[in-house]
DNA sequence: TTGTAGGCGTTATCAA
DNA sequence: TTGATAACGCCTACAA
């Protein structure tokens, strides 16, 4: 297996007889060249297997590699997942290219991707911020024209463009469903740490659509969880209350997944339950569970044409998008309260 | 909003009063230097927040980017999402960057992925290849000493490694066990088309493991969907036959989701299914869905493995390494055939 | 219609 | 221990 070194524009040039410049001129349909110049050159080019090579290109067209960075906390999450699907295909036609790495969750993770991103010289840098993570290292990247977004929660410490679900307007929507329904207690289990800004703002609603609803918030109805299993037991801790919530809403998926697998195994089916985030299978599921849904592919195609916008030129202040959610009724939301 | 221009070597090398080879064997650890020179250096190096271009950097010295081309069918779906995740902690460590592209199935889309992920002079190059594809045209980049790894399926028309599920033998585990629970006729429900790889080697399970169980085949047991829809219907169409099968093995996600819906919806509770592939939530259904669970991010971690060791210099031939699956009984899959 | 000179930011080579 | 020069592959600017 030889591994012969690839052609290059000047071996593309030597073949045909003429400049690299001509062939440069051929492959981007730049200047003038003659028809027949053309044709041998695409020749030779197609003879050689010649491609030209981007990084060279980039480095003197452009001194940034055209690529957008996205830094996820895991690639394996659907969410994120579908977010960086979302971006994909909003670049693609602007021959960008996704750069994908994930942070686990851990800051320093994250910076070390990202500083492997910055050198080369990335378009565009996207991040779903890692818990507690400190973004002022990002201050000069800002400040040197990078276009920086943050997706799903906002970053810290660094003035940039964000693309948020809308976390309070959802949950509202969530449990005004309860409310509806005739529910007056009402569980919330959130996410951990409760300083998570996807969880205040989700208690937020919470708070707001009970309160409009004339019904005193009750702290011992609020639970924390960052895992199915908490979530299960923060679901058994609330049901064993003196004054137990006729429903639930959980904060997120794993919240969902755990309150699910307990009022399963413990055949409670009384219980309302909505959940914010749409989970696969959920409407098999007997009764189906209601949801709150995002939608992670368009917060990404918001964020790529945020970013896109930035590199057009648009200079104007740092803005917050806003991705509507959806309610979704399945069953498990529509249970009424216990007669008693 | 002032857009600097970033500061290249050149730019610490003048601060300190030094040349820019001086700077660059100080961040490299190269040649000799003495510490009083280095300190000086760093101490530029990081009031100017000088970082080094990895595009001028491997144009120079690799005429290779430091990257690790992967293109999916769809990154939303958890299960390539998984095999994503496999590779990039394998690579991280070697100082690869995972670039990620989708194909959307498309063989033509695949292929302008691919291009420009050549044109970016990739350190390795994956591809889950889209159905009925032609790798012809990555002969030439084989021969050129590019390492390409194909995930889930083989390519076609190319010589190259590969990684895939161990869908014979997942298969004949899930079928066994339903002969296990006294079934004999057993529904098979498929991908389209039924030359996909997958499909084949599954369809050669359930019939290998038919023939060693003494059961004849029958064909008209064997359905084809590639969505959940598709896959009620055939359900619907299988259980209504005058002889009807008493199981169900769904060969793939969609059929399995198809099947748990419509059985669900027809409130079927005695038909046997065991489904290849694992799906979330799948524990909370009653009965549970038991299945044939493949391992993607192992799958990934093999690919990537895989791809280190080409670049390390292992020049012997191609081969296809099977990531093992693993039979996750629930409850679906153990239940009995009626007893007529 | 085509070619030449120079440079993007870095490192290899050789000399000092 | 340090520096000057050339080169990686391509494109911009200008000239022919």
């Amino acid at each position: 297996m030889a591994t012969s070194r690839r052609p290059t524009l000047a071996d593309v040039a030597e073949r045909v007889g003429v400049s690299a410049k001509t062939v440069s001129r051929v492959l981007n349909s730049d200047g003038p060249v003659s028809a027949a110049t053309r044709e041998k050159v695409m020749a030779a080019v197609t003879e050689l297997g010649f491609r030209p090579n981007l990084m060279a290109r980039n480095m003197r067209v452009g001194a940034r590699d055209s690529t957008i960075g996205l830094i996820v906390p895991q690639i394996a999450n659907p969410f994120f997942g579908s977010v960086a699907d979302g971006i994909e295909d909003a670049i693609r036609d602007r021959n960008l290219t996704l750069l994908l790495g994930s942070s686990d969750e851990d800051p320093e993770k994250e910076q070390v991707v990202v500083s492997s991103f910055l050198a080369r010289r990335v378009t565009a840098l996207m991040i779903v911020p890692s818990v507690d993570g400190d973004h002022r290292y990002l201050r000069r990247e800002r400040s040197s024209g990078l276009p920086l977004i943050f997706i799903d929660r906002p970053g810290s410490g660094v003035t940039a463009d964000a693309v948020v679900s809308a976390n309070t307007e959802g949950t509202h929507d969530g449990v005004a469903h309860l409310i509806a329904h005739g529910h007056r207690r009402i569980g919330f289990i959130g996410d951990v740490p409760s300083s998570l800004y996807t969880r205040k703002q989700r208690q937020r609603g919470y708070r707001a659509t009970l309160q409009a609803a004339g019904i005193p918030y009750d702290p011992a109805l609020v639970a924390d969880a960052h895992s199915p299993t908490v979530a299960g037991g923060a679901v058994r801790r609330l049901l064993a209350l003196p004054q137990p919530p006729t429903a639930l809403f959980t904060a997120n998926n794993f919240a969902s997944l755990g309150a699910l697998t307990t009022l399963s195994a413990d055949r409670r089916k009384d219980v309302a339950l909505v959940g914010f985030d749409d989970l696969p299978l959920a409407d098999l599921l007997e009764p189906g569970l209601s949801v709150i849904a995002q939608d992670p592919a368009m917060l990404g195609r918001e964020a790529a044409l945020l970013a896109l916008s930035r590199l057009d030129g648009d200079r104007t202040a740092a803005r917050t998008a806003t991705v509507p959610t959806r309610l979704i009724p399945r069953g498990s939301g529509e249970l009424p309260p216990p007669p008693g």
